[in-house]
DNA sequence: TATAATTTTGTAATCATTTCAATTTTGAAA
DNA sequence: TTTCAAAATTGAAATGATTACAAAATTATA
């Protein structure tokens, strides 16, 4: 996706772009591997050496807070980050670590009917277990 | 549940029962309310004075790895946990941080037929959103 | 009882995240 | 274009959960 392209993306989920903004959406959207805070900063710096931690953080709480990107605690270290808001679950391997997308069918969603009582804004699915590389 | 159960219960996942493991697991069946380990630390120190928070964590890593207890991680803050180790959902409010139990129908569940390279240990499944109160 | 293994404890270290004030950038108005 | 205010970025310091580790205490075993 080119800047121009990321640029609307992030106007689209009202968000004011700006050069760190873009480059981390970009980032995020061409790297579908639920990357942490720390890897987006470490891969990032080298080209834009200006780049600060505080400036990821800041940015990815933005972008949660407008659902423009997923947040998993699948991982109870640290955060994971998500660019695909699209419907689906994630596993993770107990062992190694790795976070995998996981499609979920519709009827296969737990449903939130019956509770009237509380206004829901998303659904995490977590699997936990052990990949073939692992066992 | 008196201490000769929590005794049994924890000898049945295989959990030499100590002193401090049974207070800390008599405590999780007995508070249902998804505490964190520094709850857990707070309310048992005053009647077991001699408690350090690290047997907390070692114990409550114990018990997850016996799968005694489900460990939640739908705050991203800390990890909070579960004696009930039934099969059911949790919602989170984002305004206030309560965490909820959601019963689960069984044909609500996420199936795992189709990854027969993934081996599953547990699912988790989390709603976030904003309860009654904070609406 | 003596000894070995396990568990508990407290301190210090680690590391992700937040706070905060200063600096820089942006955008609107003159 | 210049000026000014608001917004965004930055880096350093603080916070707070969790882990590492070694000593002390407890428990199990010979």
């Amino acid at each position: 996706m080119n800047i121009q392209e990321v640029h609307q993306h992030l106007m689209n989920h009202d968000i004011k772009p700006s050069v760190q903004r873009v480059a981390i959406m970009q980032y995020l959207l061409e790297h579908l591997t639920h990357p942490t805070i720390d890897q987006i900063y470490t891969d990032l710096v080298p080209v834009m050496p200006t780049l600060s931690k505080t400036t990821v953080y800041n940015t990815l709480k933005l972008f949660y807070d407008k659902k423009a990107v997923i947040a998993l605690f699948i991982d109870e270290k640290n955060v994971r980050y998500d660019g695909d808001t699209s419907n689906h679950a994630h596993f993770r391997c107990k062992k190694c670590g790795i976070v995998r997308d996981i499609p979920i069918e519709k009827t296969g969603i737990p449903s939130f009917k019956d509770n009237p009582d509380l206004h829901l804004e998303e659904t995490q699915i977590y699997f936990l277990g052990t990949c073939k590389q692992c066992m």
